[in-house]
This record gives structure tokens, sequence and C-alpha cells, in this order.
DNA sequence: TTTGAAAATTGGCCTAA
DNA sequence: TTAGGCCAATTTTCAAA
């Protein structure tokens, strides 16, 4: 990891399908030299992978919420992992704070976010409280 | 939107970089037909960017913490608008919920996430009250 | 880093539904 | 009108020197 990973990176983190030869030009060094960075940041697992950004709206998820859950502390890992299953989670945190676990849920509506957080995951055994927070607008 | 542009998505959302003859082949169809879709989900603001996935502990950012903060009513854009600016603000949510604005925040360790929170960011003015949770670990 | 071959992307044009 | 097939030119990737 030097300056040069560190600028691969930053231009990654914001075009992630940006051809090396272009990224190559950008920092007056030759493709291959990028390619092999990357291969090897991939390798190291600096990079653990790539991803789309999507406006979930225009996909008809048109509510997300940042969920919080609480659960008895022996039931801690088995929760979180059950979390992960559900394809309307789509990102899992344990954390510090109000809340033991931390979720990104995609709902249809507010009634889909509904069945999901209370009949499909609030039956999960071990949850003692679910906190959602539906997201207004992401800023950034 | 049909169900081909959802397996489409679905495909670049774990592998944002395969090649769209890659995805053609799983799809048991044309290369130009997926470049053609995904060509219109860009325009249609469907994909919205493509970016990498960064294990943040690699490049020496040790400390992920979720943050959310409350202002008074007046100044909430304001201030949401101002946290956009830090780069080590990586991700700004308005939301419902325990806090109005949310944030995923990137330091090199406590000292520095302290010093981000309480003299950086802390000293914008209408914030009432600023909630870190670090994260211990993402598992989705 | 350079080089050359293989692979992927792109744009245009065409047909079919 | 729109999705997709096809082809040819260009660009990108990749491995070996």
């Amino acid at each position: 990891m030097d300056e040069k990973d560190m600028k691969i990176l930053n231009i990654l983190m914001r075009e992630g399908r940006k051809p090396y030869t272009e990224i190559a030009k950008e920092l007056r060094t030759s493709e291959s030299s990028v390619r092999k960075r990357v291969r090897k940041m991939e390798e190291e697992g600096i990079i653990k992978g790539y991803n789309i950004n999507i406006e979930p709206s225009k996909i008809g998820y048109n509510v997300v919420a940042l969920t919080g859950f609480d659960t008895n502390p022996e039931d801690f890992l088995t929760v979180a992992n059950k979390l992960c299953e559900f394809e309307e989670v789509k990102k899992v945190w344990t954390s510090t704070g109000d809340h033991m676990i931390m979720t990104e849920i995609w709902a249809k509506d507010g009634r889909e976010l509904s069945n999901i957080l209370f009949n499909k995951i609030g039956k999960i055994e071990g949850i003692k409280k679910v906190c959602p927070a539906i997201i207004l607008e992401q800023l950034k």
C-alpha cells in the first residue's frame, strides 16, 4: 500500500468499472502497473469485491430502513447470521452503541417492511427489540 | 425492468466488473442483449454507478462508526450537506427514527474518530447531539 | 516496461415481434 | 417502437519476455 495504490482505490471507489488503461493514463503510469497493483490488492483482501450502486426506488424498493436489533447475549451470533440469509437484508453489521446489530433492509413499501420486520425476522428466536429508521434520502 | 434486468443487476451487485460476455453466458443470452440492457438501466438512473468494496482495516482505517446526528430543525439540511464534504464521512442518510441524520465514518483509530466527531464535525453550527456506534464486524 | 495475441467493448445497421 | 442479432473497428486485458 503506497500512494499510488491509494490513488487507484480512490478512482475505483467512484468508477469501479473504469478500464485500467484509463486509470493508468490518469496516474501517468502503465496499464500493466495498474493491473498488477489491483490484482495484488485483491489477493491481499484490500479490495473485497466490485459492486453496482442501484437506486432502490427505481426497481420498486420504495422503502429502505436502517434497522437496529437487540438480542439476548447468548443468541447474538445466531441472530446476526440468520439476518444475513434474508434477501431483503442488504447489509448486516455488529456494533456497539444503541443496538448490537445494525442492518439495511429494502422493501417494496411500508406494508412489506412491516411484514419483513415483524413476521419474517421478528420471529427469530432471541430478538428482543426491533428499531427501524426509514431512510428519507441518501446524500452521499 | 423485467426478470432479465433483475438477474443482470443481481450479478453486477456481487461482481460489478464481470464482462458482459460472461454475464451473457451465465444467463444464456447474447452479449449485445446484456450490454444494451445495462446501458438502458444506466440511462434510466437504475444503475447509479460502480464501486469497489474495500476492507477499511487493511488500509489503516481501523475504526468505522455508524454515527447519528441530531440538529436544530432549521439547520438540518445545512448540516447534512456539510457532513458530505468530509472525506472521512463515507455515507450520509437523512432518516426518521432516533436520529435525523445517519452517517458512516472511517477513522484510523479511536483518537482520530474522536477528533473528527468532536473537533471537526462537532463544531458545525446546529448540531445538538452526536451518537457514534462503532462497527465491530460487517457480516454482509 | 514493452509487445503481441486473445478477449471484450462499442457503434451501426439490420430483422422481427 | 423496441429488443436483440450480427459484424467490423477499436479498446482493453493478459501473459510472457
